[in-house]
DNA sequence: CGGGGGATTGTTACCGGTCACAGTGACCGG
DNA sequence: CCGGTCACTGTGACCGGTAACAATCCCCCG
């Protein structure tokens, strides 16, 4: 194979030297234009293209950063990365991925480890399954951004507003007149199952409606298949709801899958809210009341502060981006006649 | 910020030459084993690791593969993604991914080629929207496999087997006692589109049923509203078919949305299969009939095929991987005598 | 006791760029 | 006519590894 030109083959062919076609190539002022114009015909002659590589090694940068994400496949996971490939290319950099699932075993850590050997000049971590921290690793000096992580010192979060989710759904829910509103939280090792659920309470709270604790049920995992046990054990334990506000849509529609085989409608008998608005919510029976989030625009903002930090060398503050209830068919006013109303 | 040591730092402190140590790094047999410890030592010492960038000056290698993607955040390529990750990480290579998306003005080549400055060893593309030959752009000596891609000389692709995967789906169609069975195609841009609407021809040609061009409609996009649209198209124009065989199971809830909203029952009324089986087919109501496809297999497939011709220098054979007709509820035999309302 | 040969280690060049600095020639003023 | 300045270009070192070859040491044999 035709070993790609370099520099000096195209300093030969200009009839100059390398340093010469460098400066044309970085755009120094101080190259007479004949100059530059045969410097330029060379490069296009040969299809020169720089090696990064190379450029690389002398300014130790490869204008990369890396992605490590929990489950790359999981559709929110899935808009982060794209989001954050666009932000990422948009500034000349390219993004680089780890998946990290199916190796339960190795956690996050050495990811991101393989990612700094690899000299990315910045990270993203999505869900980590532990907690980050930034003095661990040989991350040193390598700025990194966390989403959908717990706070720490030296890692910035961005996340969606996970609290004010719950609570927009619940204070739907009360405003429809649903009193006895159960929910099915995500893994609690989420940050975001617990910011949910903080939200759940803090709306009840608010509008003076006690928190049963028995209206609270877990699911395990993301799967369809989980909520739909959640809600099997919730109705086994305590009947009576006319509400739930689920951790996902996924969740939500396998709970929906659980009331359907007992016989019970959606939202005659029981009113439903989701979470993350995925495409097929709009489509389910009946559409789905859900909480919709700017997954891309996670994905863009973390790339976006990891750029900055990787320019300005501090990295900035975290954010919190705003969700928006979506309001569907899925929720109806408690048709069951309360003992309150 | 201290800098990173380097090989002839870990040298000077072990008091060997920076080529006992490189020798030591990677693993060569002459070196004394005395030495070999001081050296190891050093370099636990100083927590040094090697920079790749300098070893990919000399070895002229990045030990990375590119993925261009048309789509990231599709569920189908990101399992593709996430397949492709792991064979890529489990031989020691990394990922590196671009989704081209929201960029309709660029075309594939201008990130292959992007790809190709960054010196990447292979390419996947997935999806292409413009046909790729391998003599195109400075593609010259990289390996490139594509998927769902019209074949082409010079170029490896991955499929899943659509065609097949079409046919199966109609013949079980056939074998419940449907004969006027309509489909909705993808996009035609898509071999996809093709390959699944000729396995539908096929199947009908064999049972000796007529192919009726007024039960083949397009959809336009992949989206759900496309496969609600086309439906609605489908049913105004030739009504009176008893089964549809969707492109994808996102296609197939949006039609039977429509089919819901005219009042139309899934599957007395009509009976529907799905292509993809994605995680919501099981919960819908009723549960999808789907055609299930290896995803992961595929991203897994095509980067081991990029990874062995990157070491043999010789592209393999493309290869079309299996699918599976998932029986689930939305299929009953034709005419199913209502009894009642 | 000298030399061959294997084991071990060091020296130097090189990969393909960038950086610091040195040169070259034209033009200008004194 | 000569020195100085400016615009432009070239030279050599260096980034951090690897490759090729040379050098050294030690042992053993003739």
């Amino acid at each position: 194979m035709a070993r790609q030109p370099t520099i000096r083959d195209v300093a030969e062919r200009a009839g100059v030297s390398h340093q010469t076609v460098s400066r044309v190539i970085n755009g120094h002022e101080l190259v007479s234009s004949a100059t530059r114009e045969r410097v330029q015909r060379a490069i296009h002659e040969l299809s020169y293209v720089p090696s990064p590589i190379a450029r690389g090694l002398t300014s130790n940068r490869t204008h990369s950063i890396g992605l490590v994400s929990t489950d790359i496949s999981d559709h929110f996971f899935a808009q982060v990365a794209a989001g954050a490939e666009i932000e990422a290319r948009r500034r000349g950099y390219y993004l680089v991925i780890a998946s990290v699932e199916e190796h339960a075993e190795a956690d996050e850590t050495a990811y991101l480890r393989l990612m700094v050997e690899r000299r990315v000049e910045g990270l993203i971590v999505a869900r980590p399954r532990l907690p980050i921290t930034a003095g661990q690793v040989p991350l040193q000096r390598v700025p990194l951004v966390a989403i959908a992580a717990r706070e720490a010192p030296g890692v910035t979060v961005v996340d969606v507003d996970n609290r004010g989710g719950g609570r927009e759904a619940v204070d739907f829910l009360l405003r429809q007149g649903h009193r006895r509103i159960a929910t099915i939280t995500g893994p609690m090792e989420w940050p975001s199952s617990h910011a949910r659920l903080e939200g759940y309470r803090e709306s009840l709270y608010a509008a003076g409606v006690t928190v049963s604790p028995s209206l609270v049920e877990q699911a395990p995992g993301w799967d369809l298949a989980d909520g739909r046990a959640a809600m099997a054990r919730l109705l086994d334990r305590a009947p009576g709801f006319t509400a739930l506000f689920a951790y996902s849509d996924l969740i939500a529609i396998g709970a929906i899958s659980e009331l359907r085989s007992r016989g019970l409608r959606v939202p005659r008998d029981i009113s439903v809210v989701g979470y993350d608005d995925i495409p097929v919510a709009a489509y389910t029976d009946p559409p789905l009341t859900t909480v919709s989030q700017p997954m891309r625009e996670v994905g863009e903002a973390a790339a976006s502060l990891v750029l900055d930090a990787i320019g300005e060398g501090t990295t900035g503050l975290g954010r919190l981006l705003p969700v928006r209830l979506v309001v569907r068919a899925s929720v109806a006013a408690p048709g069951t006649p309360d003992s309150g109303g």
